[in-house]
DNA sequence: TCACGCTCGTGAATGCCGTTTACAGTTATG
DNA sequence: CATAACTGTAAACGGCATTCACGAGCGTGA
């Protein structure tokens, strides 16, 4: 009855405090699964066993092992967006700005290559159903992350992209919709062949890092990194912004 | 006792011949399970059921679930191949055989998702364990497919490459015993900056396949083909040759 | 021709899995 | 303090991969 109970969702129940505790714990043992035996690898009986708990007591936190690793997802999402965000002081220069997100999501997607493999090598797994609202809202603000980043360097200084009618016509069509989205909420002035830009940008950086993490690139080179620098360099200069690369800090 | 059953290996006895065809049998039916339930919705019971044999029947064939699907994507990778070298003639002009092999591999990946996932994004489900050989020796086949395409364009007409020494060290680094291996075998004059261009090539066609395969394109633009033919026209551009580049023949 | 061995198939059994159900203990609340 | 909500359990179901012991049929050499 004190004064300070009078909002109701800032104070949780105790029983509400340790619910979540344990769906975290539980979260943590998945993860630990994911880890050490790979997507798919996640197993609900062994998840209990870990977190001390049998496995009909599961149910009690996540209606099904499926919705348990929707919600490891989700977390994951997030931390990869928590990550990157770390890494890329948003008042730098944007194409900076840009170079870190990129490196970021690299060095998590090497460091974490199962959990990578999980949040971005499902769909053929899942193919045919469409993911969950948390799961498309967390990926959501993967992508917004960087057409965010990509944003902020065509506002600086725009450069030279494709006229309009430069654009392949297919590409024109199938591009309408999230251009016009695009011009609606985020970019006003942002004109197609940017779009265009953008998109191959995108599909450069992460098939860089997606056949790296996958080791589609081993068999040529035992690190991928030095094949990425050189792909955010070209980048760089199709930002128009040859200088605004910088190679990275030694790593220790 | 007849003349003709003097060498011994062509002629395989009628169990052989049954016992092969049974194990394609079995590996037809794994495939339709893989095309509708994706990688790992691959079920030796259900595989049994389809093909009218109870399950341990199947152990006559494959020591175990695992080196059936490993079979299977033998099969698959040797049908990838033929597709693309069905679709590509090997005396045309080199950059046009490129184009033609770069559309088969996309256009079976589109057609093939499943099996695309199966081939191409298993990595992170196995990561730790060295592929089989059959596996490496079927993934070989369809590496050296484009490796051999691009040292045709380079023999038949060099084009401008990075220096060696304008490569950066990392990359020279880890690219020497790839380099070598070409040298010695396969390619003897062809400089590292071009293997650089020939790798850089191979990530942006993978790159764009995969991601549209996946479905990480989808939430920009409903086909990817637009963006693909780009690249391969931006390739055409890298290899010295703007002209070479092709549209393709209207799909019906 | 017959008997032997090899191949191929079966049913039963083991131990794992995800999930459901019925039930018991604990905790919060009127 | 009684009542309801919450959180855990044991037992059970059906399905899974895999193993084993067994039998039926084929191919071959005496």
């Amino acid at each position: 009855m004190g004064a300070q109970t009078s909002p109701a969702l800032p104070v949780p129940t105790r029983r509400q405090r340790l619910r979540e505790q344990t769906q975290n714990e539980i979260k943590a043992a998945a993860r630990a699964q994911l880890v050490s035996n790979g997507p798919g690898g996640v197993q609900l009986r062994a998840v209990a066993r870990d977190v001390g708990l049998t496995a009909p007591a599961l149910y009690r936190y996540f209606p099904s092992l499926e919705e348990l690793v929707e919600a490891l997802t989700v977390d994951l999402f997030d931390e990869l967006c928590d990550v990157m965000e770390g890494a890329a002081a948003p008042a730098a220069d944007p194409f900076a700005r840009m170079l870190e997100l990129s490196r970021a999501f690299r060095r998590w997607a090497m460091q974490h290559p199962h959990e990578f493999g999980l949040l971005f090598a499902s769909p053929p797994t899942a193919l045919g159903q469409q993911p969950t609202n948390a799961c498309q809202q967390a990926s959501d603000r993967f992508g917004n992350l960087f057409a965010s980043a990509f944003i902020a360097i065509w506002d600086a200084a725009p450069f030279p992209v494709p006229a309009d009618d430069e654009v392949e016509p297919a590409m024109t069509a199938g591009l309408m919709p999230y251009r016009t989205w695009l011009v609606a909420n985020v970019a006003p002035d942002m004109p197609l062949g940017a779009v265009v830009r953008f998109l191959e940008g995108w599909v450069r950086i992460f098939g860089c890092v997606a056949m790296d993490a996958f080791g589609h690139l081993s068999w040529a080179m035992p690190d991928g990194e030095p094949m990425f620098e050189q792909v955010m360099s070209s980048l760089a200069e199709m930002v128009g912004r040859p200088d605004a690369y910088v190679p990275p800090k030694a790593s220790v």
